[in-house]
DNA sequence: TTGCTCCTCACGTCACGTGAGGTGGC
DNA sequence: TTGCTCCTCACGTCACGTGAGGTGGC
């Protein structure tokens, strides 16, 4: 019952394991994968912080929800952050061509600005963030 | 042995499995499973289109190699699709930004050429094309 | 001491792959 | 007819999740 913190959004393995209904044990079990990272204290707790979760609520749609096995979701990982990547990669380079278009843009040409309103915004995915693992 | 292809690049069940080492009752269950969809023959006889395979030969890279079950196949499908629509926009944002900048270059003005260089090319996904389907 | 933590070992269940068995069309 | 195709049913194996058992530190 005791929802264990150690310090601010750090949680105990027993804390995480009742909060989404899972096993100690599976946890360790995804640690031991590579899907998990928790840090630990000096006694080699584990401690899961806010971001250890919000990856652990990831996984869990992906094991539960989905049926997707450990190799799977290490991959999908992957392919996550390198979405995420791809999307700061897509943004910084809107950015870069808005701002460089405006400081070109002639005395009433207002078509610079227009010209870039009929492209699909780019794709923003759904996912969360952080970085993951390669398997072996 | 014997190869039977129906028409250019279309496979019968066996040579698709003889070519790729696996079992025809494994097509048959990637097939069921959503995550290959050959044509058939009008007397119901799958045919494995070049198409098909380059799907299958990504099939089996993350089935036999890395391990991965089938729910976990079918959504690395669908995020392959959506990483691949990713590339398309940016790409044709490129170009687009590519030729709006030259129509608007001023005389000497080589500057506008030079603004776009110092961004890193857009990722290239190592990934095939085609469409998938989504699970229930 | 209590209640947690750590770990390893082992079991039950289920998905995946494959084999058997019986059918039908080129 | 032969050799393929189709299908369904069923088995063996293995991964995943969980439980037990024994340890150690706050």
């Amino acid at each position: 019952m005791a929802t264990k913190r150690k310090s601010k959004g750090a949680y105990m393995i027993s804390s995480v394991a009742e909060m989404y209904g899972i096993h100690p044990q599976t946890l360790r079990l995804y640690e031991r994968e590579g899907l998990l990272k928790p840090s630990r204290t000096e006694g080699n707790t584990r401690l899961y912080t806010e971001e250890d979760l919000e990856r652990l609520e990831f996984i869990l749609n992906l094991a539960r929800d989905l049926g997707v096995n450990i190799a799977g979701i290490a991959i999908v990982l992957q392919m996550r952050e390198r979405m995420e990547e791809m999307n700061r990669q897509m943004q910084s380079f809107v950015d870069y061509v808005r701002t460089e278009m405006l400081t070109r843009v002639q005395p009433g040409g207002h078509s610079s600005e227009q010209g870039l309103v009929p492209l699909r915004r780019p794709v923003i995915v759904q996912v969360p963030h952080r970085e993951s693992k390669k398997r072996p």
